[in-house]
DNA sequence: ATTTAAGCGTACCCGATGGTTCGTTTAGAG
DNA sequence: CTCTAAACGAACCATCGGGTACGCTTAAAT
């Protein structure tokens, strides 16, 4: 271990990330009941007081990560950006949300999230809006783009795309928040369920073209 | 108050009945975290070693609360029991569940199970056994039967029926879980988003008779 | 009526946790 | 080099919560 012996202790804004990213790691590990402010400060090699002056307390701490985190559920939003056909739109999507969900972080975050938004109203709230409800925006919007192209047929877009997001994730994530059932469905199941809802959305809404698959 | 002054108070199963009465409102009511075994025996006017004579632990009488109510889920299961036209069945089943999941009990129930699981392995299981796993046992049933009677076109039951689940009820679920956008959807957005995803099952599934609504 | 197990109430133990304080040390700007 | 704000570390506080112990009371079985 190089840092063992001389590490300069970094000030200010630096050492203000240095603490969110371990408590970051903390929080995700442990659970945020499991997760003490000490157990923080000691992994960070930094004194609770430390601690406290850059946090005013353990929610502001938790509000913060998850702040940075519920973004990264866009990342899989990539494929709707780009466009292309409803078919393999939807596909990509929901191969991508399956994947971001069914990582531990991800479940590790929404259950604290979940157990959170008990106690505190606003959490739950900011959490949608920067993770999940963007994600509905999004599909959204592409939505209508494919029905104006002629695409799909679709007249209403949002409860369509809450519908297929729901269809998409509900079962996986559902049995992981409560850790039921084999936690780590095979990438073949995934993309059974994934074609499942994809080709029951186009069921409804595609415009039949021959059922080239 | 009649019960006030001179009270008997029952022994043995009967005052244990009380007590998981009792501790069951107050864990829907202030959660898991905020409920202490403290309060729960002094608003069942008991002491604290009577509740630890009957449960070993909080973590144990918990359980025991978890498995009573897992079950209530499966109050909406009538109509899938009692058989009749997929197109009837399944809204049947849909709006029932949807009822049900917009509960403040489900909600609460829930939130605490998702909580605890992340701790205690087999609370989860137990609950998905008890609760939403045995809907989708029998809506698969169901879905069988529906095959062989001609009234449905599906070769994959299983997968059919948690994804019908799923985009039942997913969205809602998750905006009452994490206390994000309206609590309580309407009557009307309700029925729309069951018709909705009915609908959407039987363009896939559903052998076509003209769409006699 | 007697007896016994169940219940009550209260005090107590123990460990943990969020949060504070304070005297000392050190990074880094001027 | 100096000086200050930031960081350290360790002790401390108050509280709380699960769980136990004990002596007294009472429901109800015999």
């Amino acid at each position: 271990m190089s840092t063992n012996a001389v590490r300069k202790i970094p000030r200010g804004e630096q050492r203000r990330k240095e603490l969110v990213d371990i408590a970051e790691n903390i929080f995700l590990e442990l659970g945020y009941a499991d997760t003490t402010m000490r157990t923080i400060a000691e992994r960070a090699g930094a004194s609770k007081e430390t601690l406290y002056r850059h946090f005013a307390s353990k929610e502001l701490l938790f509000a913060e990560i998850v702040k940075r985190k519920a973004a990264e559920i866009n990342g899989p939003n990539a494929a709707v950006t780009r466009g292309g056909l409803p078919k393999f739109v939807l596909t990509e999507l929901a191969l991508g949300l399956l994947h971001h969900i069914l990582s531990n972080q991800s479940t590790s975050l929404l259950r604290m999230v979940v157990t959170e938004a008990g106690r505190t109203q606003e959490l739950g709230e900011m959490f949608y809006r920067l993770g999940p409800g963007s994600t509905v925006d999004r599909l959204v919007v592409y939505l209508k783009g494919a029905v104006k192209r002629g695409e799909l047929d679709c007249d209403q877009p949002l409860m369509a795309a809450r519908v297929f997001l729901g269809a998409v994730v509900s079962h996986f994530h559902f049995q992981c928040l409560i850790q039921a059932g084999p936690n780590r469905p095979s990438e073949r199941q995934i993309r059974q369920h994934v074609q499942t809802v994809v080709d029951m959305f186009l069921a409804r809404y595609g415009r039949m073209e021959g059922e080239a698959g």
